[in-house]
DNA sequence: TTGTAGGCGTTATCAG
DNA sequence: CTGATAACGCCTACAA
């Protein structure tokens, strides 16, 4: 690997000559600027990352805390913050945190050690990130939290309007006639969770309906949660005609359950999902699903955290992102018999 | 953040001793060495890793490209590879290359700037791993190659057995009776297609089966690409009764032609994708599938490429992952007449 | 067994 | 506008 003392050398100058080229930090003479710049074309030459930010105190890395790549919601979210992250000269150290606080912490601490610019982080169950990214913004490094929000998080912030979307959902619902609605929701400790059930509970108070507390069920935001909840929910008095689950995995189980009681759905039951998975395309019915964009919500925190890393010392910022609903096959109109009888 | 100069303070012993403990460099006596990892504790000391990185001209990173995290199949090998690093105290940088050699490059030379102790890569079309990767074995890291491989490509390697599944998929459907048989491959320059292609013809030739070349129809490896290829072979005569789709991603593709021209799958038309992803369980029908483990690809690259960073430099290991059928509803009995027709 | 000092490649400060 | 030179934090001969 060529160093700038090479660079030097071939360019007949000093290394502090070099390194103002390379940085643009002071009016070098064209000629030399050239003779320079020809010598780092020529040997392909490249700074050294570690030296620089050893000196520097800061790299051009960026931290990225996710639950789990594997769960098709993130590889969006990754995907959009590394475009806008590479575009800009800065890289990715990607992390898994499992979801459980102490694995993200081990990430967050082991981190540090690279220097890196800024994070971003999608928190895990039970975070504590306010406390424990106080060492990162001591340091003048950036954290932005996106897709849910750990309590008394009052730093950057990029979400999906998750309760706007909810509603959305939970009034199509209703304009389709249903009067007897269910809803699994996430872990009611994650804010985009709750969120989701406020959206719900505002729609239904909006059309006056009104249900006990037995038609909310909180899952894991999985198929596994949604499959079994959703068992639950089949057996109450009267049955629910439509279900608004959480996420689009939550529906999927949703839709397992609902054909293993040997209902149809949508005839039976209508369903709706969040996310707007690929997958929600190809099942059969179709999902209907309230669409957020992963990619966005990966860009925006990105694009954050670069304004903050160039110097950005404004109040917090805290974006919210809107939903749209995108309407497939999983909800119909409410049986007949429901029409009749309760309208 | 502290330092080792601190550390050395506090415990009162040089800044030698305490790289010593922390190194296990030299034996260092008892007390003293509790002393210092008290110091150590205390503090929260993580030795920074830039330093320590330009000393040792090698760091505790490793670069991952692949083609596109939002395929699918990649998030699970990134996850299988993170894991072991991580759990080496190795963290992950994550490139995205589109699949275009140009921007595949362009991370291979920003990356070296890093100094990471290897890369595990799938590579994009048309890769120039070989020549591109020489640098980096010069440097002595490791360089492993996964999931398909460039051309004269001759390190370390990890492949799924990609020609045995095709053939386990195809005989599968010789035995259900089907006699007209088309597949759809992936793009013919990757090895991953060619070999699934291969596989395909040993079981035809098993059978004793001839199929024209219009049966074989090579399309970019997602929906957009199974689908028009799709429609081709559906207007072919005689019409093919069973397709294997090189990958899951063109399944779907296939089963929306199919459904568009009419047709039921599997009465009309059999359907065996590749890779067995998890939408595959909820298509209509459910998609039969070649599964292969995506995880353990990139956990077994990333044991691999720890053995070399720990100086194994035996020859190259080119480790072929196994296979297998996951049948589910998309591949039934041939039609009767082609059965009795045929037969 | 412990301590000392040089240098890894940069950047930043400060003379000239 | 250009060129020395001193850190940045760590590792590793080598010396004590």
């Amino acid at each position: 690997m060529p160093n700038m003392k090479q660079i030097a050398k071939m360019a007949r100058v000093s290394l502090g000559t070099v390194s103002h080229v390379l940085n643009n930090s002071a009016g070098v003479r064209e000629p030399v600027r050239m003779r320079v710049l020809e010598a780092v074309r020529a040997v392909g030459y490249r700074p050294n990352q570690l030296a620089r930010g050893l000196r520097r105190v800061r790299t051009s890395m960026i931290g990225m805390i996710i639950p789990d790549i594997t769960n098709p919601f993130f590889p969006a979210v990754v995907r959009g913050a590394e475009d806008i992250a590479f575009s800009n000269g800065y890289r990715l150290i990607l992390c898994n945190s499992d979801n459980h606080h102490s694995k993200e912490l081990a990430h967050l601490n082991e981190l540090r050690a690279y220097l890196p610019a800024g994070l971003i982080v999608i928190p895990s169950n039970f975070s504590d990130l306010t406390a424990q990214t106080d060492v990162y913004r001591r340091a003048g490094a950036g954290v932005v939290c996106i897709d849910r929000l750990p309590t008394n998080w009052s730093g950057d912030s990029v979400t999906a309007n998750n309760e706007q979307g909810a509603y959305k959902a939970t009034r199509y619902l209703i304009q389709l006639g249903h009067t007897t609605l269910a809803t699994i929701t996430g872990p009611l400790h994650l804010t985009n969770a709750t969120d989701r059930l406020c959206g719900f509970k505002r729609a239904l108070r909006g059309a006056k309906l009104k249900l006990g507390p037995e038609y909310v069920q909180e899952a894991t935001f999985d198929k596994n949660g949604g499959y079994s909840k959703t068992a639950i929910l089949l057996r109450l008095i009267p049955r629910p005609t439509a279900i608004f689950a959480a996420n689009d995995m939550i529906a999927l189980g949703a839709l397992l359950a609902i054909r293993e009681a040997g209902l149809r759905c949508p005839e039976d039951v209508s369903l709706i999902g969040f996310d707007d998975l690929d997958l929600g395309e190809t099942t059969n019915p179709s999902l209907s699903s309230v669409s957020q964009s992963g990619y966005q919500l990966g860009a925006t925190a990105a694009d954050i955290l670069l304004s903050r890393i160039k110097g950005d010392t404004g109040p917090a910022k805290h974006i919210v992102l809107g939903t749209s609903l995108t309407i497939r096959n999983s909800a119909a109109r409410a049986p007949e018999i429901e029409r009749s009888i309760f309208q």
